[in-house]
DNA sequence: CTCTCTCACTTGTCCTATACTTGTATCATA
DNA sequence: TATGATACAAGTATAGGACAAGTGAGAGAG
């Protein structure tokens, strides 16, 4: 099978892109340079560039070049998902298992996050993360009653939130994250299996919906001996910086 | 792979300002100086003043010039930054105290990092950061022989690391962050104030220079029950932070 | 000392010209 | 049909310049 030039080309400029080696934004080489650096001629170069721009990942602006695209959609979900799938890139068996599905009363903290009056109705999901058949997360999603109506158990169990949240009409605005230790609690410590009071990462994300509204609070709880964070902080003279910032308390 | 002028302008001034390279409210060079110095012509000097304007980083008063606008922080510390400088955004007065300033035989771990060999010898700092009198973190910090021989311990003490490899020829490059948890040790409980085994965030992050070797070495250990991360997730574009940054360890 | 004017310098806003970029079309070749 | 080569149109970045409008410091007059 002899594989078309401008897919090749296209396929390299992939893999640079969700590499990572270009900033979202950045503008990549000229069609002339890459005609160049390529050997090959303008029409091939722009072929590749356009199937890349029909994926989402690229765009362009006449009379100023091609650029990463912003978009984060796509990407997020296309290509980067869930934690499962990380696991499941590095040659990790990923599983999970809901322990619990159904409507409750909101703790108070979570109606706080989610603009609901106290003593509302969420759905609250528990479920715990396998890798290679060991627990390594365990997981409690609560979402607004409005968007959790439509979902069923066997919904969440084969699909993340996300791609809910990202089907719908809502799509998938900001969230903030927050990344704290606590210790193990004693259902933790059970469904973790780890002892008691042992240190545990403690991730909290409220995610909004495109016009901005919280629609999910997510708890995640990793042993920490088995789980650590990874920030890549990327160069400070680039425009597009995470923002990750330490908080004090109360 | 193209870099606009004026982009490049725009990053090399905010680097400066954010290196807090002038006071706020000084006035930067005219139009016709920073042109002359960057070799580009006013229109691309105006483009990447104008940019920074965007970012709320300068304002200009006609007649008058361009100046550090009076509140450049907020800017600042969406992009990393020293601890201490988030903290004193917040209005917490953030002091710290050098436990312990020398020579060391590197270890294992931090040699690895560092790309030394095995028994190198590196420049250790040992600190504690008080937030508002009270202690919030202990940092270690490693740092490469031929880095650390210009610094004394006065230097560390009155300013940060980040701020002499900003200001060295090296530069600031990428830099990458693990955060896990973990249980306090002796000596930590003790500096820390708090109960010998309660959870810790533990922060470990490798600071490269600007032709990517790797600098810097920094342990942050943190009690869990005063701090916590957090990560705003501006549409979900950097995965980065995301929990798809999470790593099983071994 | 105080007021006013002048002058040098600044930013704000225009203009033209050039080089480079993408967008599009045509024709040739294998 | 995929690819190469070429040409031209439309848009952008940058250089360089001209002029208006505003600021500030100092000179000079009162």
């Amino acid at each position: 099978m002899r594989e078309l030039r401008y897919r090749a080309i296209a396929g390299d400029l992939r893999r640079q892109i969700e590499a990572k080696e270009f900033a979202t934004g950045r503008l990549l080489s000229s069609e002339a340079e890459l005609s160049a650096a390529y050997g090959a001629s303008r029409v091939t170069v722009r072929k590749a560039l356009e199937e890349l721009r029909g994926d989402g990942l690229v765009e362009s602006r006449q009379g100023y070049g091609w650029f990463v695209a912003v978009d984060p959609l796509r990407q997020t979900l296309g290509r980067l998902g869930t934690i499962e799938a990380q696991l499941e890139a590095s040659g990790v068996r990923a599983d999970r298992r809901v322990l619990d599905f159904g409507f409750v009363r909101a703790p108070d903290r979570v109606a706080g996050l989610l603009g609901l009056e106290e003593g509302g109705t969420v759905l609250r999901v528990r479920r715990l993360n396998l890798a290679d058949g060991a627990p390594f997360a365990r997981v409690t999603v609560w979402a607004t009653e409005e968007f959790g109506a439509g979902l069923s158990r066997d919904d969440v169990e084969r699909r993340s939130f996300y791609d809910f949240l990202a089907g719908s009409g809502r799509g998938v605005g900001t969230a903030v994250q927050t990344i704290g230790a606590a210790a193990a609690g004693a259902q933790d410590a059970r469904v973790l299996d780890v002892p008691v009071g042992s240190p545990v990462l403690r991730c909290e994300r409220v995610t909004c919906d495109r016009s901005g509204a919280p629609v999910l609070v997510a708890e995640h709880v990793f042993p920490a001996l088995r789980t650590e964070f990874v920030v890549e902080l990327p160069n400070l003279a680039n425009d597009s910086i995470a923002p990750s910032g330490l908080r004090l308390v109360e």
